[in-house]
DNA sequence: TATCACGGTTCGGTGAATGAACTAACATGG
DNA sequence: CCATGTTAGTTCATTCACCGAACCGTGATA
């Protein structure tokens, strides 16, 4: 049983949340998938991440609905592991956690700003566009770096995800 | 070093929400602060959780700023753990997991539902209150039990979170 | 045939979670 | 004045998950 799992006396609908995404790097992994990343090897160049926590953590995953895996080619055969709804449904609450994180917890200002793909606009925690006033899905979003991301990494996954791009769109 | 913690080659503000509450139990104690608990003890009945490991989250989440330590009598001298500007803060991330949850997670429906407690409405994912527009704060949310709540822990802290009651009410 | 890339699994060592027992400070009842 | 109870912890041995490094299997490439 995982750590972040066995919550059964609490009949709590976040406890049953945090049963399926409140393991460490869960989330995280989650998060990537949202920028794009689908490959074994991605998460794991991004993420440092032990291979066979990453291994249990995609698993699990797909297990749970969030992901599915998919076969992207078949020699020599590959799968990439794809956000489904109920994955991409974890927006709302990311979002809101990454801004209370960035409001209270200091620092040098937002890593990253989610803006409305087309109009522009930045989203407040809610994920409705203040300009538009329609709440905005995961595709209309583009990710731009913000004034506190000191991402230094140089692996080629952190690179790419350092450009502007939109959520969802594989990133190799 | 704690298990949750220490995300640090992951420049990104969801990281370093992690870092504070993505332990496990940590968001469990925050919720319960939410619905008003605010001594050791209570904490204890209600989440059954390891003694030291609810000592070590306590004094985290104080270290953290989410919770405050205040002296409520002096013979003999008893603290509680009430949330602060910051902690209350987490109740927008913590609705939009609750109902991700509770929307793709099976289940036989809501555990607790969550009204505007001055014109009773059931509060959308937004924590905003559909029939008035507006925001609505924790201090004006009501608790209900839900249809799906089959919670049945009789322990005293148990009961009394089931009757309906407002958010961040003392308990006890 | 040798080597490489990819996507894992296996394995020993470390550290955190768990549950039970123990401690400390003070109050209460007889 | 002693025994007991309440609250809020700490200590301890065991179990379990995480970690990092090494290894494995498949198919492509030189």
């Amino acid at each position: 049983m995982a750590l972040g799992k066995n919550y059964e006396g609490q009949d709590c609908s976040l406890a049953r949340a945090l049963e399926v995404i409140g393991e460490r790097w869960t989330l995280l992994v989650v998060r990537d998938a949202m920028y794009g990343v689908r490959r074994y090897g991605d998460f794991l160049a991004h993420l440092d991440i032990p291979r066979a926590v990453l291994s249990q953590r995609l698993g699990a995953l797909v297990e749970a609905g969030v992901l599915a895996r998919s076969r992207y080619q078949d020699n020599p055969p590959r799968d990439e592991y794809v956000l489904t709804a109920t994955g991409r449904e974890l927006w709302v609450p990311m979002l809101a956690l990454a801004q209370w994180g960035e409001r209270n917890l200091g620092g040098d200002g937002p890593r990253r700003l989610f803006h409305h793909a087309t109009c522009g606009a930045r989203l407040d925690p809610v994920s409705r566009c203040p300009s538009c006033g329609t709440a905005v899905g995961l595709e209309e979003i583009e990710v731009r770096p913000g004034p506190g991301l000191t991402d230094n990494r140089d692996d080629p996954v952190s690179v790419l995800l350092r450009a502007p791009h939109r959520m969802l769109a594989p990133i190799s």
